[in-house]
DNA sequence: TATGCACCTTGTAGTAACTACAAGGTCAAG
DNA sequence: CTTGACCTTGTAGTTACTACAAGGTGCATA
């Protein structure tokens, strides 16, 4: 597949899929006769994690990281563990804060669908102080 | 609260902070008579939301919108309410996207702590083609 | 009283992760 | 043989910070 269909089936930029390339992000893509970039489906998987974790709130640097452990089959475990507990507990904080972002959502949804105005609490649900 | 106290609280920058009152994100805090800003709970509370927010992938203009609904006391629910019908999809969708996460990278986990080197799914885990 | 640290201001510039556009060129279908 | 998708290199703009400089105030402590 070509850069411009990449580009549709992903919702990327075909700019940002060669500054991925240029960047180490994205493995080079084979090139066709006409010297153009032609994209297997490992490449669709690859940008398409890479745009979901970006989205995540995951820095190009995690990403990095992330994509690392995807093919570390060389790798002794013990240097993968470390870095797997980490993201693991980054992920498990994401998703309890983003569950509680999402409760007072739905509660507010709820207070509206009965008419009345309920007490938005939504900065309360993200808002208490860290202990981190 | 002065904004050093703030800031090691929250673990920003001051000059984020500032950064944050110059864009309107937090709301300008009182002043002590020898002109130091200082701030409230409310304030606490909601630069908390705000750098968690932003840690979840939202961007300004999204944490801007989230805010606008924690005050809007005012404002007929049926404007309020499509705007929250979005926010909750979009919190759905990375909530799930970060469930997949997590479950992979538990399942690497415990492939190594079995000291054997399992298959390694991270990208497939959030890299199958989104239908959006 | 002097030193030092936290804070104040305005301003400029750097970084990360894109995004846009320009200039000039190739490729292939209608 | 033109049109549109792609190629390259290069520059510059955007967002959301982050850093530093210069010059000043407030205040606790040696």
């Amino acid at each position: 597949m070509r850069i411009g269909e990449l580009a549709r089936t992903t919702g990327t930029k075909a700019e940002t899929i060669r500054y991925y390339e240029r960047e180490g992000i994205l493995p080079a893509a084979d090139r066709t006769d006409s010297n153009y970039r032609d994209y297997s489906d490992e490449h669709l998987a690859t940008l398409t994690f890479v745009r979901r974790a970006r989205e995540l709130g995951f820095s190009m640097a995690q990403v990095r990281e992330l994509l690392a452990l995807s093919d570390h089959d060389d790798k002794p475990c013990e240097d993968v563990d470390q870095l797997v507990q980490r993201q693991l507990l980054e992920v498990k904080r994401k998703i309890s804060d983003l569950s509680a972002l999402h409760d007072e959502l739905q509660q507010m949804l709820r207070s509206c669908q009965a008419d009345r105005i309920g007490d938005c609490r939504i900065v309360e649900s993200l808002g208490r102080p860290l202990q981190r």
